[in-house]
DNA sequence: AAAGTCCCCAACCGCTGCATT
DNA sequence: TAATGCAGCGGTTGGGGACTT
């Protein structure tokens, strides 16, 4: 049996929301609260809305101290940042940036913010056609042994490459994202930890232990270990090394994902709620995502000269 | 001034996880 | 344990304003 919707959709009232409905709203959530029930909310109050429409209303737009407008540029920074590290994941990097709501910055990201920084697009080299091209990168085969780098993760790379210039100042010269410092606020427990071993970090080390930590605690029972750090970093689309490939592309992404999993291996990131949302296991190494060392930067500056005009 | 195109963002859609029965 | 209902989330869409031709 299906599940039944959560409203009837032929005489529910989409689209906009007049003055009208937004005061009714307003004053009521502000007079009597929500109920914990999002259903019955339009009822109560008498809108023919949808309590899907009402939540998100009220979410993103009706509720105290939300923060209309311009994001600064701590705020820019903030969002890059934690994109590197969990990807699109716009409720959290919400969270950590006040007054602003998941569906604004998903937004910020898609229209402006991802454009400003990625702008460029990777160019047709001329050998093949484009497809073959794309093919290639995307690892396109049926035979299910390498799985496709997902664009989420191709940005985040690349992000990666961006930041990694600008924490150089010779580079950062040319570079218009120099005026973005790390902000203190912003580093999360990353930097408020120093690392405790000699264990490589890359911006990947949170990206996947995030992951690992948050999977974790959700679902210590079905995966554990390499495995389950394979799959979330596989899902993610992280390519794991092909038997078959011979280019550099394969190479590289081969040695990327090395240094990917014996990071996370080491490291541990748990969710512990709104306040701290990032605090790290004992005994593990905590790590600095923007912090590359040697190896990893190579590989990653290697990747990016393959797969980028950069 | 009109038509076409681009861009932004509010709102919707569908999925997932959790709580309850 | 399975079924159900809900909140929450991320991806996507479409209306309308801004801009270009």
């Amino acid at each position: 049996m299906g599940r039944a919707p959560c409203c009837d959709k032929a005489t529910v009232k989409r689209g906009p929301w007049s003055p009208e409905e937004d005061a009714m709203l307003k004053a009521y959530i502000e007079e009597r609260g929500t109920g914990n029930n999002w259903i019955a909310l339009p009822h109560k109050i008498g809108l023919k809305r949808c309590g899907k429409s009402c939540r998100l209303r009220w979410l993103n737009y009706l509720r105290p101290n939300i923060k209309h407008g311009d994001f600064t540029p701590e705020e820019d920074s903030t969002i890059c940042k934690l994109y590197i590290s969990i990807g699109s994941r716009w409720s959290i990097i919400a969270a950590q940036l006040p007054g602003r709501t998941d569906n604004d910055v998903k937004n910020y990201w898609n229209t402006k913010l991802k454009k400003r920084l990625l702008g460029g697009r990777r160019k047709d080299r001329g050998t093949g056609t484009q497809q073959h091209r794309q093919g290639e990168l995307d690892g396109a085969n049926n035979d299910g042994e390498q799985q496709p780098l997902s664009a989420s993760a191709m940005e985040r790379i690349q992000l990666c490459m961006q930041l990694q210039e600008m924490q150089n100042p010779l580079s950062s010269i040319s570079n218009p994202l120099h005026l973005w410092q790390p902000s203190s606020h912003h580093q999360m427990a990353a930097t408020a930890h120093s690392n405790s071993n000699s264990s490589r970090s890359s911006s990947f080390d949170v990206t996947v232990a995030a992951e690992q930590g948050q999977s974790s605690s959700l679902n210590d029972q079905h995966l554990g270990g390499q495995q389950q750090l394979e799959t979330r970093a596989t899902a993610d689309g992280l390519a794991s090394p092909s038997s078959a490939g011979n280019s550099n592309i394969v190479t590289i992404e081969a040695e990327l994902q090395e240094l990917i999993y014996s990071a996370a291996a080491t490291t541990t990131v748990t969710q512990q709620g709104d306040v701290d949302w990032w605090s790290y296991d004992q005994g593990k190494s905590p790590v600095n995502c923007w912090d590359f060392t040697p190896e990893t930067s190579s590989v990653l500056q290697d990747y990016a000269a393959e797969v980028y005009d950069m």
